[in-house]
RNA sequence: GGGCCGGUAGAUCAGGUGGAAGAUCGCUACAUUGGCAUUGUAGAGGCCGCGAGUUCAAAUCUCGCCCGGUCCA
């Protein structure tokens, strides 16, 4: 049998014949011998609009997909699986998703790598979802959604060890007896269909089952995993047989609630309330009315048929879509014109999506993510702007926040969130008042753009469309639509724009995924045993004993890879390896420790770092044998005093903020440290205030910090995924630090055993890293006092400098400010009126030949009075004038201004006189012919400057 | 994590090939009207984000920092 075929009792015990699919090519197994389409095919139509295929399940929106997902976690229960509750969708123990994209997702990389144990064997669960890939089908296609939930039943076999619970043929007996014993599907409808299946370096063989034209389930029996000189190839990719297999099914709970309720579109199945709410308050309703000769109901039947059909993607021209609809809908008896159709289909398809998206929206943010510019945050970010955009295509006046209201209120009641729902509606208002922003700076931006575009344009200029949508988040339609209201009603989108756009974005991802840089570890074939880590047994314990295993000079390339901080003094030239070792290698965002190695001779050691369990000791020198090693235990305790203290305020800013505070990133070194943590708006200092109160009340409870190893399951199950601040765990055993009830977390750095340790807690000041992520400043300990000791001593410093006490500080630089405002103000008052002075008489600086007066003078200000001077001389059209004026200030400059269009400029050209009269201060110059600046470096030709002004001019 | 754009008057934004800091709204005073809206005239209001560099000369060019926006993974 090849590879992918299914060939199983089951379908030999119950009729089945195998057909092969005459569109797809895919063979197929199904009852009913006339049939030769596997189901799932462009030529196969949705059969079960109007005509439900589940009986039994009269209700719609919430409460139909409580009872099916109700009716299948109890089937799967009766069958011996134990119910699981659904993960997150935010996924944090991974580090390659974002999302939760399936429920076997739940269960990998490590139960699926057959590291940890499932937590149970077999189980079913029901695992929201959100997949973004298809966003802009969504609301299109009648079928396509961000948000699902992913009904499975589970099980982990070894059969190496004889631990087999149940493999193919029992795994699609179970759902045939779902879909026909216990859902009361037509068996003759169902197709099981043999489609291999591979992902994220696992393959196997799969069914995916369709009834009525509708996938509603696949099975999957991951056998496989990538391997170069595995046996079978599946797309491309070589694959071998692996110790586990796995059943990973996937049943779409929101298909079985549509074939269900029989509705036009899923959406209507789901989300009744707001698509009806939603119709009715965008006038969607009565404008359909008005259409004439057109069969409303006839025209949405068919059109949801052929919608399931066509396939949107981003970046595709729907244009040529809409064509193929109006055809097709011509030939089912449906008459109606492109642009009429686009006036339904537009509008249905935000009604349809909004819901979607606010499904999505509001379970991302119920599990405590924060909107922002980056990683998952950009993704809640988009979501909420695509919601808004469709809202304000609808005009309908309701914000977001109402919008999610209505959502938590209708289609997620009951729903357990760790985000309150206070803080779900406070993000999504900022979002919108975000959005608003947007836009409004967007008009400008947009008028500045095309300020040279012609207005009867027809077309924007690429350039000017892609830096739009690039710098201010403006896509090409919002940008026409907002040049249109400004004065370019002619503009379009250019056909195929979008396609292009989005083939610029793939380029751009290439682009930067060549660059990518080393890390700063040193890999290169270090086979040495497991370093003893002493340090985690006492960490107040500074001296030890050990023998050298390994000792090798670093080049050059090596000390530029390690990254080394700041805080490391010196350049290491040697690493030594230890059997044992009380230096603890940076590593959880605390820096490695420094100290001394000593023999006979002693060499420092600058920094550590560890590599699979090997520490590295970076080292001014050599060494080897038997060695004392003695860490610098000041340094070791302020590092504990930062670390501890990090978990503490952590702590503390979720007790104030709310749940969403996660960790985003820490650093901790000697001279302070710093927590990144996720929240929505900046912080104020009242905010770092209660945060700061609130720590230091932890740390006067001198709560103990208990350090556990725990197996993963056994953590997780314990504490949960709050566990993971720092990231994804990456090892079976972890190390769980934990201050009683106040904070929980993995991590693998050195602590206090009590916090009242730490002595006391000071947050400096917060600073934005990214959108989204607020950057805390800690000091605690020696550190701390130290810090406020240099914070005296700057305000001692400037008060000394004004004369006054500390406290009156502010006020007398106030005081300063004002006065050096508007003694400016008065200097340039004065210079105004020197101006007027020097330039209202004759006097000696002034000739008159042939009608034009030249002033030629020496000033004293600087080139801002002269400036003001020369446009005084030479303002007055009547009276052509010459001015050349000089100062000795700032190296000497030096003025020659023209009355324009009069015979002096006809006669004179500034820069030519300025040029050859500049050589006698050492500089040089330029401007227009009729206004010309230039300076130099010796003042004192400036005499001399003026001399040879005049006789060049003719003048003596 | 990578890229792009921006920071100029109280607000919204021009200016950007280096060569005298601008517009609109708002503010103040005066005038107009019985009063207000309106209108007119005059005026106040700028560390051109911060710090270096290049240059005779930087809001403008270069680098670093701070702050904001945005796109992609």
């Amino acid at each position: 049998m090849a590879f992918g075929e299914i060939d199983i009792p089951f379908f030999h015990d119950t009729g089945f014949v195998r057909k092969k699919c005459r569109v797809s090519d895919l063979w197929f197994w199904t009852r009913d011998e006339n049939r030769d389409t596997c189901g799932d095919t462009v030529e196969d139509e949705y059969t079960f609009i109007g005509k439900p295929l589940i009986a039994g399940f009269p209700e719609r929106g919430n409460a139909l997909l409580t009872k099916m997902r109700e009716t299948f976690l109890t089937f799967f229960e009766e069958q011996g699986h134990t119910r699981i509750q659904p993960y997150p969708v935010i996924a944090r123990w991974r580090d390659d998703i974002h999302l939760t994209i399936a429920s076997i997702a739940d269960f990998q990389p490590d139960v699926t790598g057959g590291v940890i144990p499932p937590p149970a064997n077999p189980l079913t669960i029901s695992q929201p979802c959100i997949r973004l890939t298809d966003v802009a089908a969504v609301g299109r296609s009648g079928r396509h959604l961000t948000t699902f939930e992913m009904m499975a039943h589970h099980c982990f076999n070894r059969p190496k060890d004889g631990d087999v619970v149940y493999w193919i043929d029992q795994c699609v007996r179970l759902c045939d007896e779902l879909f026909v014993k216990r859902l009361g599907i037509d068996s003759s409808l169902i197709t099981y269909v043999e489609n291999p299946w591979s992902g994220g370096g696992n393959a196997g063989p799969a069914v995916e089952v369709i009834v009525g034209g509708l996938e509603l389930a696949t099975l999957v029996f991951m056998s496989l995993e990538e391997d170069p000189q595995g046996q079978y190839e599946i797309k491309g990719e070589r694959y071998s047989e692996m110790d586990l297999q796995i059943i990973d099914t996937g049943y779409g709970l929101e298909r079985f609630c549509w074939a269900a309720a029989g509705t036009p579109t899923i959406y209507e199945a789901i989300y009744p309330e707001t698509v009806s709410w939603l119709r009715e308050s965008s006038g969607f309703d009565s404008r359909l009315g008005m259409m004439k000769g057109i069969d409303a109901d006839l025209l949405l039947s068919e059109l949801s048929m052929l919608a399931g059909i066509l396939n949107i993607d981003v970046g595709t021209d729907v244009s040529a879509l809409y064509e193929k609809l109006v055809e097709r809908l011509t030939s089912r008896g449906v008459d109606i014109s492109l642009d009429d159709l686009k006036s339904i289909t537009e509008p249905l398809s935000a009604i349809y999506a909004i819901p979607d998206h606010l499904h999505a929206l509001c379970n991302m943010l119920g599990d405590g993510l924060v909107p922002s510019n980056v990683k998952a945050g950009y993704l809640a970010r988009m979501l909420a702007r695509r919601t808004l955009k469709m809202r304000d295509q609808l005009g309908i006046d309701v914000s977001l926040r109402e919008l999610g209201e209505h959502h938590l209120d209708v289609n997620l009641v009951g729903r357990q969130f760790t985000q309150t729902r206070d803080g779900i509606l406070t993000i999504l208002e900022l979002e919108e008042k975000r959005y608003v922003q947007m836009l409004r700076a967007g008009e400008a931006a947009v008028r500045t753009a095309l300020k040279d575009v012609d207005l009867g344009a027809e077309e924007i200029e690429d350039d000017i469309l892609f830096n739009l949508a690039e710098s201010r988040g403006l896509q090409p339609d919002m940008v026409v639509e907002i040049a249109k209201s400004a004065g370019w009603p002619n503009l379009t989108v250019r056909l195929g724009m979008a396609a292009d756009m989005a083939a610029r974005h793939a380029k751009q991802t290439k682009d930067t995924a060549r660059g990518k840089k080393t890390d700063g570890m040193l890999s290169d074939g270090i086979d040495l045993p497991v370093t003893s880590l002493d340090y985690y047994q006492d960490t107040t314990k500074s001296e030890f004993n050990a023998k050298v295993l390994h000792c090798k000079p670093l080049s050059s390339d090596d000390v530029g890879k390690l990254n080394l901080s700041s805080e490391v003094i010196g350049v290491p030239t040697h690493r030594i390896v230890l059997d044992r070792t009380l230096f603890y290698p940076e590593g959880g965002g605390q820096l490695g420790d420094s100290g001394t190695l000593t023999n006979d001779k002693a060499v420092n050691v600058l920094d550590s770092r560890i590599n699979e369990g090997v520490v590295l000791h970076l080292t001014d020198g050599p060494l080897e044998g038997e060695v004392s090693g003695e860490i610098n235990i000041d340094r070791r305790r302020q590092l504990m005093d930062h670390h501890t203290s990090v978990h503490i305020v952590g702590g503390s800013a979720r007790a104030i903020l709310g749940p969403h505070i996660w960790q985003a990133g820490s650093n901790k070194g000697e001279r302070y440290a710093r927590l990144d943590v996720t929240h929505y708006q900046r912080l104020t200092r009242l905010q770092l205030d209660e945060i700061e109160d609130h720590a230091n009340e932890i740390i006067s409870q001198d709560l103990p910090v208990e350090k556990l190893v725990l197996d993963r399951a056994d953590a997780d199950a314990q504490f949960g995924f709050e566990l993971y601040q720092g990231g994804p765990p990456k090892h079976q055993q972890i190390r769980v630090i934990r201050i009683g009830d106040h904070d929980v977390q993995a991590c693998g750095g050195t602590h206090h055993d009590k916090v009242g340790q730490i002595g006391d807690i000071r947050i400096i000041r917060s600073s934005a890293v990214q959108d989204g992520v607020e950057r805390l400043q800690i000091v605690a300990g020696e550190t701390g006092r130290e810090y406020a000791r240099k914070q005296e001593a700057i305000l001692a410093e400037a008060s000394d400098v004004l004369g006054v006490n500390a406290d009156e500080l502010p006020t007398a630089v106030q005081r300063f400010f004002d006065e050096w405002k508007s003694q400016k103000k008065t200097i340039e008052n004065l210079e105004t009126e020197i101006v007027r002075l020097r330039t209202s008489g004759g006097g000696d600086d002034s000739f008159e030949k042939e009608g034009v007066r030249y002033v030629i003078m020496e000033g004293t200000g600087d080139m801002r009075q002269l400036l003001g001077m020369v446009g005084e001389l030479t303002r007055d059209q009547a009276k052509p004038t010459v001015a050349i004026l000089g100062t000795r200030e700032g190296g000497g400059k030096l003025l020659v201004a023209i009355t324009e269009s009069c015979v002096a400029s006809e006669r004179h050209n500034a820069v030519e006189i300025l040029n050859s009269i500049s050589t006698h201060i050492s500089g040089g110059g330029g401007g227009k012919p009729t206004f010309a600046q230039g300076g130099g470096s010796n003042p004192d030709g400036l005499d001399n400057a003026l001399e040879a002004a005049k006789q060049l001019l003719g003048l003596q």
